[in-house]
DNA sequence: ACTCAAGGCCAG
DNA sequence: CTGGCCTTGAGT
């Protein structure tokens, strides 16, 4: 089987000798891991708990190379309470997919390097030196997939009352322009990247370059929803093109939302904690904005499109009409109004930025980015547009419709999650559970 | 039969 | 307590 051997131990930075406890990890790291959890231990820190933790000081300071054990995604709940020996653990398809996942970015970084070499003038790549110094410079995560919840009541309670399952989704996804530029390297600058538009456009504001830079990109994230596809198909024997499939894929576009945020402008800057907040607030009205801008932006009037390029009519039942209904009608609005790549990733981060999220720690921090991005899109419409002032109300008002339509969205979603019809184990699960356990 | 992440063992 | 090596056993 194939191992890295380069592979360093997240924790110490020691020699990596598998998976253990859900992260590529040393032995000692291992050993330190199973020892604290079986017993019971706990450590206190002489410093101030920001010990640096690496081979040679690894062991003078347990608190803090534990706290970066579970830091780094290593998984309590995978120390089992029965001590049972062998066998495996319900990780195992996760080990899998993470270990090609890697195969695959390696495979990526190694064609993408081929290309830098072969074409140093390629516009792409002088444009996108932020890209290439991220992907040069990150060492990449392989816990990114390990913080799926599993399902067991214990577990689920650990996850959703303790903030390391989302704080390690937060801190260990993979780069957004990661993503991209792995994209690029496989097929060449996508034809609808916002890079180029804002290239070809003096007039749009730098913040909304910066905005733009940041918009997600679908190439990665069509890939990931296939290769999930298929690992559900195998697996639950789910058919394509069921409420299921269409669950997997918004699981997937929640991730690439996810993934978005975390490495956007202003955001990245938040605590974790207040990360959280946000997104937990936001979710499904950034989900609902990715789907009607893909309409508005790609679509026609023959269905819903996709992001994997399907196009598929409305499941049926009320909820399900009626979200479909009032999604079109706000499509065909926002289609009207000629609502364009600039004005979205505006609305994204105007949506991801609501002062009025309760208990924000840097609430004034996130008060002067939502003024700002106000700003950024007024301006935008002034220059833009002869009617700008109404332009902006009527994207404002539009903005209401979606949080409402976006409220109908989560209902659906819960209602589809408590009657169980739907895959386990994914981030929008844990999203609903956590509506059911807050609201 | 093989794999590989669990737990166990024990010299240092 | 540490960490390298050993044993175990469900999943493939």
């Amino acid at each position: 089987m194939f191992m890295d051997l380069e592979e360093q131990c997240p924790v110490c930075g020691d020699k990596v000798s598998g998976y253990h406890y859900g992260v590529l990890t040393c032995e000692s790291c291992k050993g330190f891991f199973k020892r604290t959890v079986q017993n019971n231990k706990t450590y206190v820190c002489v410093e101030n708990q920001q010990c640096k933790i690496d081979t040679s000081k690894r062991k003078r300071c347990p608190f803090c190379r534990f706290q970066k054990c579970l830091n780094v995604g290593m998984r309590l709940e995978a120390v089992r309470a029965d001590r049972m020996r062998g066998g495996r653990n319900k990780f195992g398809p996760i080990y899998k997919h993470d270990r090609a996942l890697k195969q695959q970015k390696k495979a990526l970084i190694q064609a993408r390097r081929l290309r830098i070499e072969s074409n140093q003038k390629d516009v792409t790549f002088t444009s996108n030196i932020h890209s290439i110094a991220i992907l040069h410079n990150t060492k990449l995560n392989p816990n990114k997939l390990l913080s799926k919840p599993c399902n067991s009541p214990a577990v689920l309670q650990h996850q959703i009352t303790s903030p390391s399952n989302w704080a390690m989704k937060l801190e260990n996804c993979s780069n957004a322009a990661e993503l991209a530029a792995f994209a690029e390297a496989v097929v060449g600058p996508h034809h609808t990247s916002s890079r180029s538009i804002s290239t070809q456009s003096p007039r749009i504001p730098q913040l909304e370059i910066e905005f733009l830079q940041c918009d997600p990109r679908d190439l990665q994230l069509q890939k990931n929803i296939f290769s999930c596809l298929q690992q559900e198909q195998a697996c639950r024997h789910i058919e394509p093109g069921t409420f299921s499939s269409v669950y997997v894929m918004a699981d997937q576009l929640l991730c690439s939302i996810v993934e978005w945020a975390r490495t956007s402008i202003f955001f990245k800057e938040l605590k974790v904690s207040d990360q959280m907040k946000l997104l937990h607030s936001c979710w499904s009205e950034l989900l609902v904005l990715e789907i009607i801008s893909r309409q508005v932006l790609y679509g026609t009037d023959g269905g819903l499109l996709l992001i994997t390029g399907q196009q598929v009519a409305p499941h049926a039942g009320p909820t399900s009409v009626s979200l479909n209904q009032r999604g079109t009608e706000l499509v065909e609005k926002l289609r009207m109004l000629k609502v364009d790549h600039q004005e979205f990733a505006c609305i994204r981060f105007l949506i991801l930025f609501a002062p009025d999220v309760k208990e924000l720690e840097e609430h004034r921090f996130v008060e002067s980015v939502q003024q700002q991005v106000e700003g950024a899109l007024l301006k935008y419409t002034l220059a833009s547009s002869s009617q700008s002032c109404n332009r902006f109300t009527c994207l404002q008002l539009y903005l209401s419709e979606l949080r409402s339509l976006s409220i109908l969205a989560e209902d659906y979603l819960y209602y589809k999650h408590l009657s169980g019809e739907v895959p386990c184990n994914n981030l929008l699960n844990e999203m609903l559970h956590a509506k059911c356990c807050w609201t």
